[in-house]
DNA sequence: CTGGGGAGGGGGCCC
DNA sequence: TGGGCCCCCTCCCCA
């Protein structure tokens, strides 16, 4: 599906939404104020914290996302480390989440390395969240407004139990940061700081290796995989290393893998 | 066909 | 508790 069918374009701009909602310090997100202000205003040169250039971790399809990081590597990047620290504050020992009317299911699910992990499910839909507070929001936006709905979406049928959720899904029918330049719109301040970097060609993002230059940290940490020897992906049968998930599983769905 | 860049979304963490 | 920020993932497109 295109990109475009992902946002809305605001022609109409005497129908401005609140952007006193959204306007954070960082006032350079507000389409609204970049011209008064010259460019850039985005930090200069960001650079990466040192675990961007940590020794990788090769992953398989079989270790990826579910297994904990070996407690001798720090996480990757900032690897969620929910992932290996189950003991996080959010559901810790005696403050377990569960209450009479919490249909939540605190479970410990073990991945195929024997490692045990402590999920909190969804007693509704079954869908399991490394924290108690991911399982909030799931069943502030989804699995709780079908139960117990009170707050309804004036642009859609869907209904919320609170008015924070419905705010927030309001946001991706108001779309309310739009680019001045463009008219695309987005839910989120930060997707459209990342737009108009796009307008700007500013680059704040530079690889070490190469000096090329990226507007989006995501993707230079995907062009760094480009500059090592042994990459993040690998496959579990020839051992083949690739730069990104989406390689290997192009590697392994064109026949490599065949044999399982 | 493969590798890589551009762009956008979802989930987790922190304040 | 809500919102912002960050990271990872994914899709699309192109060389």
């Amino acid at each position: 599906m295109p990109r475009s069918f992902l946002v809305k374009k605001h022609t109409n701009f005497a129908k401005k939404p609140n952007y006193s909602e959204l306007e954070s310090p960082t006032v350079f997100i507000s389409p609204y104020i970049y011209r008064a202000i010259p460019l850039p205003l985005i930090p200069q040169a960001e650079i990466l914290s040192p675990g961007a250039y940590s020794p990788i971790t090769v992953w398989t399809t079989n270790n990826l996302p579910l297994s904990p990081l070996p407690s001798d590597l720090s996480p990757i990047s900032g690897y969620p480390s929910s992932l290996s620290d189950t003991s996080s504050k959010d559901h810790s020992g005696s403050e377990s989440p569960r209450s009479d009317e919490d249909d939540s299911i605190l479970t410990k699910l073990t991945d195929p390395h024997g490692v045990e992990t402590e999920k909190f499910q969804c007693g509704l839909c079954s869908k399991s969240y490394s924290t108690y507070s991911g399982l909030l929001k799931h069943k502030q936006l989804h699995c709780d407004a079908q139960s117990r709905k009170s707050f309804s979406c004036k642009y859609c049928e869907k209904e919320y139990v609170s008015l924070g959720a419905l705010k927030m899904h309001i946001r991706t029918h108001t779309l309310p940061c739009v680019c001045k330049i463009c008219g695309k719109a987005f839910s989120r301040p930060w997707l459209l700081q990342g737009h108009i970097r796009t307008h700007t060609g500013e680059k704040p993002f530079s690889c070490p290796h190469c000096n090329r230059a990226f507007a989006d940290r995501s993707n230079l940490r995907a062009h760094l995989q480009t500059h090592s020897d042994v990459k993040k992906y690998q496959c579990k049968n020839c051992s083949k290393t690739f730069s990104r998930m989406s390689l290997l599983h192009k590697h392994e769905e064109s026949g490599c893998c065949v044999a399982h």
